[in-house]
DNA sequence: TTGTAGGCGTTATCAA
DNA sequence: TTGATAACGCCTACAA
């Protein structure tokens, strides 16, 4: 069934039954009340080809997931997904996902943005220095990004936790209790994310005139086993930290792991302190309620986001910034220095 | 730049240009090179919305995500979708990712045949009785299923692993040590894949003779704290089992984290057994690299279910059907009966 | 308040 | 081998 089937069913002109489903004031209400009636009836949905065509917006915002930087095989992003397809339904728009290689990311946007098959761009992940940002906005696309880059050349609309001034309450935190040999398992610091955390890291330890221990501070892409070895080894070391600042709940449970192999207690021996995107497929509240953490929830970021770029797509002028403040949930993985 | 603006330049009418770019068999190999070229150099690429309008199909598969079945926030989904996301890219095909509540699946399959989004579909995690498959059918759109539907009525397109076999073997596997008590720590058993291999356990140990003890079995969502308490319990049990059986690397993670903790030694005095759908992002392989598992890759699974559904697209009444075997790898974690 | 007619950018049919 | 021309299904001035 298609509009000109639908409005001939009705007896009226394809122009009154279009006005009529999009909600145009002019049409009666009676009028109205029919044509809603018998488009639900019949099952009646515009083709997004068609309505597409005709006015320019195609109803799907891009999602471009480069494989290799473990974006899509990682639970930060999932979350975040969930949060922004939730938001995206009430809109009735769609999420236009294209996986790719690596090298293929500023071609793929290039041919998306080419070929009309998105009104708008999310952006994820985005590094200290971003070509994308630059990209989209010589093309005159939309786009909303989920972080910042530091790099940026122009404003833009963003999202993004408090992350330097997270880190920085973090430090702050264990220093209060006596730590000073603090070890910093950052992501990889390519990343604007990371970046900003070490900033706010340094700038707390340098403040409070602690030496920095280049190595206690390490920067890699975030995952349990890397917490794992890396705790193990520094806790190995002649003068072992006294307390440790994760980048993610993930390194954190592999600090945990090594903790607890070493046969010693977090929030005693060692206090550990993580950032927290709060998801919940490792059923980690259950498993480690008990890490100090800095707490935002990636879900909410992506309804948020998703808002935001309805609103760009709408206005393409008007520019939108966020910043977030995780909240510090303290736990019993943090302690007096012994 | 458009198909006009492109031809009129060229000064070739529309049809020819369109042809050369399309590969059409009747245009000059001198015209076709140019063309090409001209496109190429001014960046010309067709309008989705138009070409979806004119030919019917709109180069993009859909994948409904019903909130609330973990499967969005769950790495079995991610790698399986990296795979499927990967092997579209060849055929310039898009992922349509509608992320929706649970209560709104079935619906959103109607909305988004009904509005021509897509031209087909892929599902996943199809459950014992899945009504999906039913209606896909009566609407007369391509689907390809990863997995499978003890409960379906039509033949229809899918690729499985051979869950039910897997568990055979993995039973047997363990009985061949001497293991008689051993517990299932399954998925949820109204999915498919989790009642065919609770199948798979039981023929097995119905064969040899072996009593089955339900309170060693367990049917619920795969994560590490389900098989971390389910493990613990039952190693306090007064007569534990000597073996598990797991459905999951998540849900072998905790087992084998609650084995350490009650001072046991997994595959001296507990064998463990997984199945292992080898994802990445946790790093499992060097966490935990001795775990005896059945193994297939979800990643291939996804690039080989991708081409399918081209083919389903292409040939909507042929049907295809593949199972695979998945391989049983022999770790650590298994050993004789003490 | 409703209808007519033209256009959105392609592909497909038919003729040259 | 190429070119007019008519769809595809919808929206939107403009007219009534």
């Amino acid at each position: 069934m298609n509009l000109k089937e639908l409005s001939s069913y009705l007896g009226l002109s394809q122009t009154t039954v279009s006005r009529a489903l999009n909600g145009f004031p002019e049409v009666s209400e009676k009028t109205r009340q029919r044509v809603i009636e018998a488009a639900k009836a019949h099952g009646y949905m515009p083709s997004q080809s068609a309505r597409g065509l005709a006015t320019g917006r195609v109803g799907a915002i891009g999602h471009i997931i480069p494989l290799g930087k473990h974006q899509m095989i990682n639970p930060h992003f999932s979350d975040f997904m969930a949060g922004v397809g939730i938001a995206y339904a009430d809109f009735g728009v769609d999420i236009v996902m294209k996986i790719c290689a690596q090298d293929q990311e500023l071609a793929t946007y290039r041919k998306m943005v080419k070929s009309n098959r998105v009104d708008g761009f999310v952006l994820q992940g985005p590094l200290v220095d971003d070509p994308r940002m630059d990209l989209l906005q010589t093309m005159g696309v939309p786009f909303v990004v989920h972080g910042r880059s530091a790099g940026a050349t122009q404003p833009y609309n963003f999202l993004d936790v408090d992350n330097e001034g997270a880190f920085e309450r973090a430090t702050q935190f264990l220093i209060d209790f006596g730590h000073r040999d603090i070890a910093l398992l950052n992501g990889l610091e390519t990343m604007d994310f990371a970046h900003k955390r070490r900033k706010g890291f340094l700038t707390v330890l340098q403040g409070a005139g602690i030496p920095v221990r280049p190595e206690l501070m390490f920067s890699q892409d975030m995952s349990e086993v890397y917490g794992y070895e890396v705790a193990t080894n520094i806790l190995a070391l002649p003068n072992p930290p006294s307390a440790m600042l994760c980048a993610s709940k993930l390194v954190a449970l592999g600090v945990m792991r090594a903790i607890a192999d070493a046969g010693l207690v977090a929030g005693k021996h060692v206090s550990v302190v993580t950032f927290d995107d709060d998801f919940g497929f490792l059923g980690t509240h259950a498993a480690v309620p008990q890490i100090t953490c800095l707490r935002s929830s990636l879900y909410r970021a992506g309804t948020r986001v998703a808002h935001m770029m309805m609103a760009a797509v709408d206005d393409p002028l008007g520019i939108s910034t966020e910043i977030w403040e995780p909240e510090l949930v303290v736990g019993k993985s943090t302690g007096m220095k012994l």
